[in-house]
DNA sequence: TCTTGACATGTTATCTTATAACATAGATAG
DNA sequence: CTATCTATGTTATAAGATAACATGTCAAGA
């Protein structure tokens, strides 16, 4: 998963979407873990939300897996940590993550997944490999304003949304499933 | 909930469809009801489906809430009128009405509606209004375009999505809420 | 008519996901 | 230093979903 494949880093997107189909190539995910993770902090302290150990290491272990997980895996590896094996300590760092944006919420796969633009106020559509079980996020402003558009037909205001896809990756779709 | 509010029904619409701001406005909902039954009977014949009783059931209990319901909510009301009362009985509805474009699963709300519009072959956004909870179906066929062009733009080949979004309707817009 | 096979339903048990409620500890402001 | 706020730990349970198997129903072909 860590092979290191170079690719240029744009300084609004760090790590894994710095050319269009790059998100879901093999890259140096550790570069693009730890950029993130600085960000994040980053952004946590200018937003005054304290990112403490569990937090910490709850968004830590997101970006290793580079995946959806859900809130009870995440709770196993807390646990064989030290930190508390109950549901409790794992959703509430969860929440946490999502409400600050460092995270995301997954609600077709019941999981939670890093957020990778930390800070680039986004509200970005999901891909969702059926296959490798990745999960990258596409720039979805287009989507949205299209989908506003049809509310508002509608006379219907949104005030937030989920847009997810479940489809094959680039590689999948290379490797013949 | 079933006030007769005459509206012009359209025939690729019935019912909720037929202007743009009715889907969320008070109807005279045992029309569209009734209507959609019909269609829905019509499809799942065409279709080869057999519309059984439990599953006739279910999508008139759907049709009747007018919003999405839980399964476990569809499954008190089947054990009420004789029906089997274990989770499975509304789970295997639930999923073949899905299954055959009868209903839709709110994956936010982790429930089930029916499908207003059976036999358009249609993929919508859905609407759910937080203060009134009534689900409508919106027209997003440029939503799908947009999302498909994202993906595509990734390399990502969608094969099922889900669009849905969060906010108030028109008629709890106008109540102040 | 029988019977066979496909499909639908009923039932038991269990699993996964999520949250309510309360107790304890740690940080921060006054 | 102490009151208060926030975070964490813990117990218990709620809510959502499915696996596996038993039973029933219906229609096509022998």
């Amino acid at each position: 998963m860590a092979q290191s494949r170079p690719h240029v880093h744009s300084d609004d997107c760090p790590g894994c979407h710095a050319a269009p189909e790059v998100a879901f190539a093999r890259h140096d995910h550790s570069h693009c873990s730890g950029d993130v993770l600085a960000r994040a902090e980053a952004l946590a302290n200018a937003q005054g939300a304290r990112l403490t150990p569990v937090r910490r290491r709850v968004l830590e272990i997101l970006l290793e897996e580079h995946r959806a997980l859900g809130a009870y895996d995440v709770l196993q590896r807390l646990a064989a940590e030290g930190f508390g094996n109950q549901p409790p300590v794992a959703y509430r760092a969860l929440d946490f993550l999502v409400e600050n944006g460092l995270a995301h919420r997954i609600r077709r796969l019941n999981a939670f997944a890093a957020c990778m633009h930390p800070g680039e106020a986004h509200a970005p559509a999901f891909l969702i490999c059926r296959h490798c079980n990745h999960v990258a996020e596409a720039p979805a402003a287009a989507v949205r304003a299209a989908l506003d558009g049809a509310a508002a037909e509608m006379g219907f205001l949104i005030e937030r949304s989920n847009i997810e896809a479940l489809g094959l990756c680039p590689a999948c779709r290379g490797a013949g499933e």
